[in-house]
DNA sequence: AAGACGAAAGTGGTTGA
DNA sequence: TCAACAACTTTCGTCTT
């Protein structure tokens, strides 16, 4: 395998040695090593070069020399691999008896599709259709993709509506992703009932074995605080008062989405920036009672009770 | 009049017997 | 499978600005 050649690329990939401190390295080329002159620590190995193995210069080199296709992806139902017979334009090449021997290859082609293809398409059309509705990354719709690919080949699809189980799908890949999604967002974005998702998304993650980490409500905090327009400043206050709350235990057993919504509103609150409950709450889609509750725990709690005081006194004499 | 606050009753989901 | 339970919601009345 070809591997990172010359001196220039070593250059700016390892300055020191981590065990002697010396600068002595050498490339070894063949094994693709680095290693330290001195001590003979192997500092980096198994390096791989991601460039070109060869050099091409007209596209009839490049098609000649280039054995790859298009990257794999998750989001078509073949994954991008599929050969479809005779819908090139070569096929006017042909002429007679052989153009009737492909259009009927092709009519084959189409008959024997199985069901499965058929349900993948129509469930990654849907998927596609949800994610650039909530406008998810695209690498969560690849995840997700796979999630109910799976899904599928696990049969766990059946007395289920393809759309639950799509939606339960990318609902797991936003987790995983840490860009948390409510399960109102989502169930809004699909038409699907939101106990519906939960429970397919439950069902999937434990037949599939998927790991999830509980949602951490900081990862909630961005969105609200643009949707809230609050500034930069706020939002890292908010962060800032999440984290005390984790390390007081006040966040554990209680919805990620309320203690979120708490401390941007306190957040604000301290930063001059106030927002109401009600704005607030309809942001993070839990109600004002909630904030309330939230927002009383984290002031007793976190001693923060004089530190708001005094900003409200000092607005007073503004 | 609008927002904040608190109490009380209701709801949906989890847990443990 | 059922009851107990905690978190959250809804509703409503009161107080403050």
């Amino acid at each position: 395998m070809p591997l990172i050649g010359g001196e220039n690329k070593m250059a700016n990939y390892v300055k020191k040695c981590p065990e002697c401190g010396s600068i002595n390295l050498i490339f070894k080329d063949e094994r693709g090593e680095i290693i330290c002159k001195d001590c003979g620590l192997v500092i980096e190995e198994k390096m791989i070069d991601f460039g070109h193995e060869w050099r091409e210069f007209d596209s009839d080199q490049a098609a000649k020399r280039r054995r790859t296709g298009a990257p794999l992806t998750s989001t078509k139902f073949d994954q991008g691999l599929g050969t479809s017979i005779g819908s090139g334009s070569d096929i006017f090449k042909l002429s007679g008896k052989s153009k009737q021997r492909f259009s009927r290859l092709q009519k084959w082609q189409h008959r024997i599709s199985t069901a499965i293809e058929r349900n993948l398409k129509l469930a990654l059309a849907e998927l596609k259709r949800v994610s650039s509705y909530l406008k998810l990354p695209n690498s969560v719709v690849e995840d997700a993709s796979t999630i109910y690919r799976n899904a599928v080949q696990r049969g766990l699809v059946r007395g289920r509506s393809m759309e639950s189980v799509v939606a339960g799908a990318l609902y797991a890949a936003c987790r995983r992703h840490e860009i948390p999604r409510t399960l109102d967002e989502l169930a809004d974005a699909s038409g699907i009932d939101k106990k519906e998702i939960g429970r397919t998304y439950r069902f999937i993650t434990r037949e599939l074995g998927i790991r999830i980490l509980p949602s951490n409500p900081i990862d909630y905090i961005p969105r609200f605080s643009s949707a809230l327009k609050l500034s930069a400043e706020t939002q890292s206050k908010a962060v800032e008062i999440l984290e005390m709350a984790q390390a007081a235990e006040l966040t554990s057993g209680r919805g990620p989405t309320g203690i979120a919504a708490a401390s941007l509103y306190v957040a604000a609150l301290m930063n001059n920036e106030k927002r109401t409950q009600r704005e607030v709450a309809d942001v993070a889609g839990v109600t004002e009672v909630t904030i309330r509750n939230r927002y009383k725990e984290l002031l007793k709690e976190l001693g923060l009770e004089e530190e708001v005081k005094k900003k409200i006194k000092l607005e007073v004499e503004e």
